[in-house]
RNA sequence: GGAGAAAUGGCAGAGCGGUUGAAUGCACCGGUCUUGAAAACCGGCAUACCGAGAGGUAUCGGGGGUUCGAAUCCCUCUUUCUCCGCCA
């Protein structure tokens, strides 16, 4: 969430910002409840905490008191005590539903979006920055990957729908392997860019959905174990990034860097037609991701960094891609800004997003305490980054149809060390 | 899953109702000494909020309660350890 000092000390230059993704809120409105809120909470804390030092005052008398054996000059004191217990109990009840009301709001206040963030209300006012790659050309009608899928025998949906559901696909043989391969690809790139691998827990508690900004939200996107009160992970980020709730970092440590693979589940409500055609949109898939914190300075760089690295990967794959700064009204709830990377589907002719770089800034560290510590001894909050290094089904999807031929489907040379077969044939 | 024990500052570890925000040791930082280092000695060393400052308040796993007063007593939750059971 965002901070009161960004409210009080720039407070015009926020609600700007803010028009970039929800034009239609007032935010003004929203921002001076917060900063009305803040005063009475300094006020009433004020109140309560002189309260409280003249009930310890007292107390400390008393004590005295019968240490001297004047009991009953002690026992007059009690009426005062038992007095400003009372007072200040109800003025703790008042602050506390006073930070509830500022919690409120600023817990359902997204980010802003970085001044360079276009404005918009959906996907169509998205800036296309850059295209690159390979484009892919036919002789043939190529097909779409769920044909191919299922000509190769790569991936079987119907199994899925049997063991659990639509967007559950079950991957065999070779469809199984190229998976696997695409697994290690990206980690072992990530590695060679100086990410460090985890393997996080799957499933999170409540705390940590916070602390990234999945809850409370988006809590209808996740899976949820009730009984536990665990949440499936919708991506590595939320683990990843609660390693470092509740830290204060040391100047020394930075830039940290992460990368994990992990499954995927999203509940995907509300989605249909082509758009969940194949592998397109599932509620479960794999995916590497990589994770940084950065001091504030240093993250806008990060981001172009980790933009660089996605590039490097899609590349590699030879795959035709494009990048997108996604304007405000497509723009995560936690993230300021956000690179979207799309490949293109040769026999869909359409392009799927296969990747996601966001910088955070200090909006979910703000939520997870996470600090550092600069050289004067004061501490800051940091910044937080993630990106999708790649999310794998697209991938697979835009390669199967992307690399096919008449007769069988090539394999891109970078796979090749992972795999024991170099095309994949009926 | 059953039975017990425990949770205190960066770490170790006292304290079990009244100047205890918390002894002591280690670590760490500054200084004295030394050609330099070590040792020794002296001093400093939690976090958040309010306040110009003096200072105040809160925090001894989390939450609630008893009391004029709680790290200390009670309830509850969580976590860790030991034993038993079950199990990849």
């Amino acid at each position: 969430m965002i901070t009161l000092s960004q409210i009080r000390e720039q407070k015009a230059d926020l609600i700007e910002r803010y028009q970039k993704r929800m034009a239609d809120l007032d935010v003004e409105k929203l921002l001076d409840q917060v900063l009305e809120l803040d005063e009475q909470r300094k006020s009433t804390q004020q109140k309560m905490d002189d309260e409280l030092a003249e009930a310890n005052q007292i107390a400390k008398q008393i004590g005295q008191l019968f240490k001297e054996g004047k009991q009953e000059e002690a026992g007059k004191m009690k009426s005062r005590a038992a007095e400003l217990k009372q007072s200040s109990g109800s003025l703790k009840e008042s602050l506390q539903k006073i930070e509830d009301q500022q919690r409120e709001i600023l817990f359902h206040l997204p980010n802003v979006p970085q001044a360079r963030v276009p404005k918009g209300k959906d996907d169509s006012d998205n800036e296309i920055t850059e295209e690159f790659g390979t484009k892919h050309s036919f002789s043939f009608e190529p097909k779409p990957h769920w044909e191919l899928a299922d000509e190769y025998d790569l991936i079987d949906f119907e199994l899925g729908v049997k063991i659990s559901g639509a967007g559950f696909p079950v991957y065999k043989g070779k469809g199984a392997k190229l998976q696997r391969a695409l697994i290690n690809f990206f980690l072992d790139e990530a590695e060679k860019a100086g990410y460090a691998e985890v393997i996080p827990p799957h499933l999170v508690n409540e705390a940590s959905g916070i602390g990234t900004g999945q809850l409370p939200d988006k809590d209808a996107q996740m899976y949820h174990v009730g009984e536990d009160g665990l949440y499936l992970i919708p991506t590595a980020e939320v683990p990843v990034t609660n390693i470092y709730r509740d830290v204060i970092l040391k100047e020394d440590q930075f830039p940290i860097k992460n990368c994990a693979y992990s499954p995927c589940f999203r509940r995907e409500a509300g989605s249909y037609g082509k758009d969940v055609r194949g592998l397109n949109r599932l509620h479960q898939f794999d995916k590497v991701e990589i994770v940084r914190i950065e001091k504030p300075e240093n993250s806008d760089a990060a981001l172009e960094e980790m933009k660089s690295h996605v590039q490097g990967l899609l590349n590699k794959l030879g795959l035709q891609s494009r990048i997108l700064l996604l304007c405000g009204g497509d723009l995560g709830f936690a993230a300021a800004v956000t690179y979207d990377f799309e490949v293109y589907s040769a026999a869909q002719e359409r392009w799927l997003e296969v990747s996601s770089v966001s910088n955070f800034e200090s909006f979910q560290a703000n939520r997870l305490k996470l600090r550092y510590k600069n050289e004067d001894g004061k501490s800051t909050l940091a910044h937080t980054l993630n990106g999708s290094a790649l999310a794998l089904p697209r991938i697979l999807a835009a390669l199967l149809e992307n690399y096919q031929q008449e007769d069988h489907i090539a394999i891109p040379d970078v796979l090749k060390p992972y795999l024991n077969f170099d095309k994949i044939e009926k």
